[in-house]
DNA sequence: ACAGTATATACTAAAAAAAGAATATAAAAA
DNA sequence: TTTTTATATTCTTTTTTTAGTATATACTGT
């Protein structure tokens, strides 16, 4: 993958919001569009485009796909996102808060027998 | 500026390359267009877009004009430039080539009293 | 004033990316 | 087998970005 590839998925916030969810752990698709709140198609072409660059893998489990980032990570993804996570703008305020509520979505999933479908997990940050 | 600005700016190789220049000190627009082998109007276009999100500057030099990276340099830009500087893809190789053009250019240019018009600088490195 | 050089801008065309609605698929549940 | 749920794909429209040509500006030297 090309870094001028790479920079022109981080240059959309809600690629690099996914990008920086799922370096910490898999997520499924529904949880990715609850937490990042956008419309269904609009995240399952993210992902798709993400994966075609290969950057993301997909698995099924039972109706749910559950994305990974590759692994090996990409050093300058993982850079960037080490970068993004200790500054201080407003993008880097939003990728804590997002980092947080996934937190949040995990300890739920824990207590419940069925970690999907969506519920409302509220949030303790105030993203800008 | 927004990272999202940024990463949209390092998205496109010759941006990229321009920046990677600029970062070494401030060059004239002919030299630029020289060292990318682009055409005057995209070069002054890229130039015009990144000068508006604020990212460098131009002073004239009688009918030149004199770009520089703002100063200081946005830590994000300086770290991915660095990252990159010792990265080991064909576009880390072409952004090192470019420096070395540029040296030899700035050694050209020392030796002649008219640091422009264009002409030929022969590169001993091979860009992908 | 005039011609030349360096650079920028305006306008248009082409290409690429994003958004949205509707439909399709695949698995699970009934 | 039918229905439901989760996700993907197709097709269309809109928006954004890029490229190109032509023209304009700003300065220099004559």
């Amino acid at each position: 993958m090309e870094a001028s590839e790479l920079y022109k998925c981080l240059a959309d916030p809600s690629r690099l919001r996914i990008l920086s969810l799922l370096e910490q752990g898999p997520l499924c698709v529904c949880h990715l569009q609850d937490l990042l709140a956008v419309p269904q198609v609009k995240m399952s072409k993210q992902l798709a485009s993400m994966k075609a660059l290969g950057l993301i893998h997909a698995e099924r489990s039972g109706t749910w796909m559950i994305y990974s980032l590759i692994n090996p990570i990409p050093p300058l993804l993982r850079h960037n996102l080490e970068y993004l996570r200790h500054s201080e703008s407003p993008e880097a305020e939003q990728l804590r808060c997002d980092l947080q509520q996934r937190r949040q979505l995990l300890a739920h999933i824990e207590k419940e027998q069925n970690p999907c479908p969506a519920e409302i997990y509220t949030c303790t940050c105030a993203p800008s």
